[in-house]
RNA sequence: GUCCCUGUAGCUCAGACGGAUAGAGCAACAGAUUUCUAAUCUGUAGGCCACAGGUUCGAAUCCUGUCAGGGACGCCA
């Protein structure tokens, strides 16, 4: 709805022939008495064209009206220093719940992205042990982001990049090696309980050369499920080993050195990184030969743009926040656009349980694996929970609270309106109230039925910024309120009742109303239950 | 020392693009159920938006500095 909004403003400019290339602020007034949607153009126009804000809106306010032929709007109003806020019509309302109904599953979906294809990478987690905490909130948000991005129009395909090929692979084997054959595990190795469990599985498969493969493969499985178990799917598991197996690495060197960005130092092949922003340059080829995993993950970069992806997003842990600025600067020196290569950094996860923190120790091997939280808690609250905060922020996971059926744990309250939806729809259909005709959504236009068909309206403009700024937390932020208004209409309105042309009506509320929270529920992979 | 993230109610957190009286849940207190699910709803109370400057018609939001918490600064991956 606000880009309709957005466009009688742009008409307008146009019809004044006033340049305007920022963007168009929409806002949703926190006060209802400003209305539906409040435009503070006229404040910002008063800069450039030199008049007052006030009478600047006064004209805009009687264009919109001038232009209004559907009778979107009920009301434009000038206030304050310059606002306009705008009320919409009931019957716009009324419209868009039975363009709920027609649209269903698809209802809040766009075409924003105009089927751009994304490549989107996230986990990554090396092959050395299970997946932790830390692993399951990039899985969800990262898993998240990919719905959100197709769902607004993108064709995005999600990716999990093996480190199968580097020194940390090599100290699995060893670890397991040395167990095997009653060593201790060497220094720097992996000492968790699983490295056991892989040499218990793999002892009687003798071939020494296969062991590291088996290890690896046994690992990634247990991976795969785990993710599987969240409702993660990738669509390409991409081996780090497949690269250096087709020696393309040296080929990227080689590309590197004719852009001529690289110079020779000490032995060692150095990218000029600082040219590009970076505080100091980086090796790609050590003294003895041996490519860096820079290097390496610069080719891989490389082959994701080659396979016509034209803008690429990595979600990592703020630990490696240190190696965006080179990576990007690597993109930007081989001439891909500033920019396509989007870095979503994100903060780590401390886990609690009843307010006291779990330590996590690779060096003990005492860990919380993320595949022990999800059987503890189950996937609907680990999904929301790793969800629900800004990755931007460190988030405290308190088992103990993600359990609890209350308020500190929202997923439930979510899936009570859910519920609740479905079971006045039912309780309707067993005492044969039912849907007349859809049509008589137009006698409701009470103060709370027009808010919560205003809430149902806003959906697709909340799902299209949750996606542009890559923030599932946003949606969840809605729906919650969503449920609110919803809970709060159904203690004052009752659904069913004698009168068949208002139950008829209220049900086609319902009806769009439950259509909305369970897309929203289904595009965060939780399920939305009917009964509970 | 340099860089990144964070600092909003007692607790956990929302507040994209600067806007009009800073919001929610939990906890506290007071209420609501003969009626479609009380895992719900209604209300009260609770704030120098870490601190100090600056930018402007207007700052929680932008800029600079300070303080506090977390993380990163390898020819490791």
């Amino acid at each position: 709805m606000k880009s309709a909004v957005a466009a009688f403003l742009r008409s307008y400019l146009a019809s004044k022939k006033i340049h305007w290339d920022e963007t168009l602020v929409i806002d949703i007034p926190k006060q209802k008495s400003f209305g539906d949607f409040s435009v503070n153009l006229a404040l910002l126009l008063s800069k450039k064209v030199g008049q007052n804000p006030r009478t600047l809106a006064e004209e805009i306010k009687a264009y919109i009206l001038n232009q209004d032929k559907k009778g979107i709007f009920e009301k434009v109003e000038v206030a304050g220093p310059g606002f306009i806020n705008i009320t919409l019509s009931v019957k716009k309302l009324q419209e868009t719940v039975l363009e709920i109904l027609k649209k269903d599953k698809k209802y809040g979906h766009s075409n924003l992205g105009n089927k751009t294809r994304i490549l989107l990478e996230f986990v990554s987690a090396n092959p050395t042990g299970p997946l932790h905490v830390g692993h399951g909130r990039w899985a969800v948000i990262g898993d998240d982001i990919a719905r959100l991005l197709s769902a607004v129009g993108y064709k995005v395909h999600k990716e999990f990049y093996i480190n199968d090929a580097g020194r940390q692979v090599e100290m699995l084997k060893e670890s397991v090696h040395a167990i095997l054959e009653g060593r201790d595990i060497p220094a720097g190795g992996y000492k968790g309980v699983y490295v056991k469990e892989i040499a218990d599985l793999l002892s009687s498969k003798q071939d020494p050369k296969k062991l590291k493969a088996r290890a690896i493969k046994h690992i990634l499985t247990q991976q795969k499920h785990t993710l599987a178990a969240l409702g993660v799917k990738f669509n390409f598991w991409f081996s780090e080993k497949s690269l250096h197996h087709k020696k393309t690495i040296q080929k990227t060197a080689k590309e590197l050195v004719d852009k001529g960005v690289t110079y020779a130092k000490e032995g060692a092949l150095w990218f000029r990184s600082t040219d590009f922003g970076d505080d100091k340059d980086r090796v790609l080829v050590r003294g003895s030969g041996e490519p860096t995993y820079f290097l390496g993950d610069i080719t891989y970069h490389l082959n994701k743009y080659k396979r016509g992806y034209p803008h690429l997003i990595d979600v990592w842990g703020t630990d490696h926040h240190g190696y965006v600025k080179r990576l990007k600067s690597s993109m930007v020196a081989l001439g891909y656009p500033e920019g396509s290569l989007e870095i979503i950094i994100g903060q780590l996860v401390s886990l609690y349980r009843r307010g006291e923190q779990v330590r996590m120790s690779k060096r003990t091997g005492e860990m919380i694996t993320l595949k022990e939280v999800i059987e503890e808690i189950g996937v609907d609250a680990t999904r929301y929970y790793f969800a629900m905060n800004d990755v931007h922020t460190h988030l405290d996971f308190d088992l103990e609270k993600a359990k609890e059926k209350s308020m500190e744990n929202p997923v439930y309250y979510l899936q009570y309106a859910h519920a609740r939806l479905s079971s006045i729809l039912r309780e309707a259909k067993k005492r044969g109230s039912k849907i007349k005709s859809k049509k008589d959504i137009f006698i409701l236009d009470g103060a709370d039925d027009r808010d919560l068909m205003k809430m149902l309206l806003d959906y697709p403009d909340e799902l299209a910024v949750a996606a542009s700024l890559r923030q599932p937390h946003r949606l969840l932020n809605f729906a919650k309120d969503l449920a609110t208004y919803f809970h709060s209409y159904y203690h004052k309105n009752r659904v069913i009742s004698d009168d068949k042309t208002l139950s008829s009506a209220r049900l086609v509320l319902v009806s769009a109303t439950r259509i909305v929270i369970r897309n929203i529920l289904d595009l965060l992979g939780i399920s939305a239950p009917d009964k509970m």
